[in-house]
DNA sequence: AAGGACATGTAACTAGTTACATGATTTG
DNA sequence: CAAATCATGTAACTAGTTACATGTCCTT
């Protein structure tokens, strides 16, 4: 079977515990998103989707008056997702727009440039920060793969902001 | 006006000289292919959506039997450039397959997780050694913004490669 | 003669975002 | 009581890829 990427995430959140699409979403946005975003858009969708295939098994259980859904992967799913993480990745992509902008400044002063270039190093600053600020939690729940990817994740936004900062 | 930003890599690749379709790919490929790609099925119909409106000029100029088609930016369209340049950049965004199948890699074994950091640092050795052939190009065209930008990708891909080696 | 590079283009598809609609519960 | 958070979902859209179709010219 060939799924999309994001469709695995959800697999492999799934595959630690079972949970709603909606915290999928924040499990995403406080963990993969530096390198693989995903949105309501994509999720509640692909969940349907994966539980019509039978890789995942969702049942309703409201919170209260609250209408919620649980989703839990099924083992078929395990199965797909152990299959995914044997095959060689393909995937690797940048948009990165600063680049696209420092790239064209041509015909723009140099002081159009060194505000570019100052910018991208600030953004840099931010996000390193901003995963610094995640970490204490993933050395809590204690998955050496995934903070050793959050480590790289700040290495390399800190090198990028510094690296901008001498030039 | 607020244009996709492969619009604007078009009219910074014309603004530089009037080219063809099948040269501005060239050239991506060449150039900001790693941070922004450009397939076929988006130059063509983008090149046209910017004819149409007046931000390029796209004439017949067959070579020989070849059809062939040179486009220019107007002045319009290097107003356009120009506005771009000058607003802050938005976008930046990574898709990176294999941080997300080490960040999943717990029930896999660790000789799994192990060729998986692997194969990214050889995959960021060769971008390295790929980008590394374009460099006598972009010093010979004598654009100090372009170079720092290889260089960048350059320096970046290495910094990657050797980041996992040492993991 | 064949294969590769030059050259343009489209159709079908996949992926993904944004904005909106809806409504309950919790917290300040 | 207002605002934030929890929670689900869709419609419309934008972006982008892949594969195909077509034909020329150049090199071996």
């Amino acid at each position: 079977m060939e799924l999309s990427p994001t469709a695995y995430v959800i697999l492999g959140f799934l595959d630690a515990r079972p949970r709603s699409g909606y915290e999928i979403k924040q499990t995403v946005d406080n963990s993969t998103r530096f390198f693989w975003a995903a949105s309501y858009g994509q999720i509640y969708p692909e969940l349907r989707r994966l539980a019509g295939l039978g890789l995942v098994e969702s049942k309703r259980d409201d919170d209260g008056g609250r209408r919620r859904q649980i989703h839990r992967v099924t083992a078929a799913g395990r199965r797909e997702l152990r299959g995914w993480l044997q095959r060689p990745a393909e995937t690797f992509e940048t948009r990165d727009e600063w680049l696209l902008k420092l790239f064209f400044a041509r015909s723009t002063g140099r002081a159009t440039a060194a505000a570019l270039v100052r910018s991208k190093s600030e953004f840099h600053t931010a996000l390193a920060a901003r995963l610094r600020e995640i970490e204490p939690k993933v050395v809590a729940n204690g998955n050496p793969h995934q903070l050793s990817v959050l480590r790289y994740g700040i290495a390399m936004n800190e090198w990028s902001a510094e690296y901008w900062i001498g030039a």
